[in-house]
DNA sequence: CTATGTGAAGTGTTTCACAGCC
DNA sequence: GGCTGTGAAACACTTCACATAG
């Protein structure tokens, strides 16, 4: 992955939001200053590995004194890109769409869901929690002429492929996928799959040999 | 991470639940063996990759053929422990945690959701998609009376921690956290979390620069 | 003393390239 | 021709250890 012409590991990008998810909490709690030990700390790292993290982007601590926490949390913001706002579309109103749509953290971090669509007739024109629902005809008008960005995909795994070229054919930046499929999309979309079923995989993995 | 004491990278595990979501598609389609070629032009791997991937795991490709597809899928099976039925228990019947509790798709893969707590008393002594609603001071005792193995947490970012020590405490195996919260669990505890919000921020990160 | 930023070393993961086999 | 399994090389990532600074 690259920022600034520098390469930068994708674990990275990932700790960074960890990062900021704890800089939030330290602000609210008054903190001032954090050091990269204290960081380490609530994640399981080492303290190196939080500087090299924070260093790829630039120079942002005081040696002697650590991170400035409303700063740092300013820096990170502004290379995850969330200091901007960006209008998502959530495809597929089944029930993980609803909860999505009625989760109210998201706006909180930039992400700010404008517009759902579904095949269902009678889901289409109806609002769900203040967010229009329209026909997947109105795709890749809605997509334009509100200007959105990313895309999230709560359809079945089936007619999710379908989805995704009909967004990248809209085109559309960025897709969050949480169908159990494999999306094949261009490379001017970015994809991100997230499969709950896997993730529990992983747990099964690591309890079946203990 | 470690099988059979050989030490097998982290990011194998998963894309060895990859391989296994695309060989049950194959073998629905009637596919007989599949190649590495095959499997890795799918995820936009190389061949090599998936040779290796599974190599760390005994010999199980035929030269000349491939990998025969029902073979390779229960050996998979086998290694993540998938064959097996594991007892969940779902904590948190919130939105979110109510869209799990619908979905069928997680028996097929041998996760079953045998209970579900919440605080709300209202929600108590319910059954939501046939699957009981119990108050949280039960949940200890019903852990182990159902044998339950795994939790998934659906709870708010606030008592996140708590429900977790709770769970540690009932000698639960296994967390799939969805608060975006980092918990802290003894290592008896097997933990995997999914900050949904962190998704979409990895997305922003790769549109900013463009 | 505390703490950052970073070359260099160490470790882990992926890819190459080919022996062996169908 | 097809294909797997695997040493060895290449690459990527993390940790060490210390110069530098408050």
């Amino acid at each position: 992955m690259q920022w600034a012409g520098k390469d930068v590991p994708k674990a990275t990008i990932m700790r960074l939001s960890l990062y900021l998810r704890r800089l939030r909490k330290l602000s609210r709690e008054g903190a001032e200053t954090v050091s990269s030990r204290q960081l380490a700390d609530a994640f399981g790292l080492t303290d190196a590995q939080v500087r090299r993290d924070i260093a790829y982007f630039g120079q942002f601590g005081y040696p002697g004194i650590g991170y400035r926490v409303g700063e740092l949390a300013e820096r990170i913001r502004m290379i995850l890109g969330t200091n901007r706002r960006w209008q998502v579309a959530l495809v597929g109103v089944g029930s993980l769409g609803r909860a999505l749509l009625g989760h109210r953290g998201f706006a909180l971090k930039g992400f700010h869901i404008v517009a759902a669509f579904d095949v269902d007739p009678a889901k289409a024109g109806k609002e769900i929690y203040s967010v229009r629902v329209y026909d997947m005809t109105h795709l890749e008008r809605v997509i334009r002429e509100r200007g959105i960005q990313i895309a999230v995909i709560c359809t079945p795994a089936d007619v999710a492929q379908n989805v995704a070229d009909k967004l990248a054919g809209a085109r559309i930046g960025a897709i969050l996928n949480f169908a159990p499929v494999t999306l094949d999309v261009p490379d001017t979309v970015v994809l991100n799959s997230v499969d709950l079923a896997i993730q529990l995989e992983q747990l099964s993995f690591q309890l079946a040999r203990r």
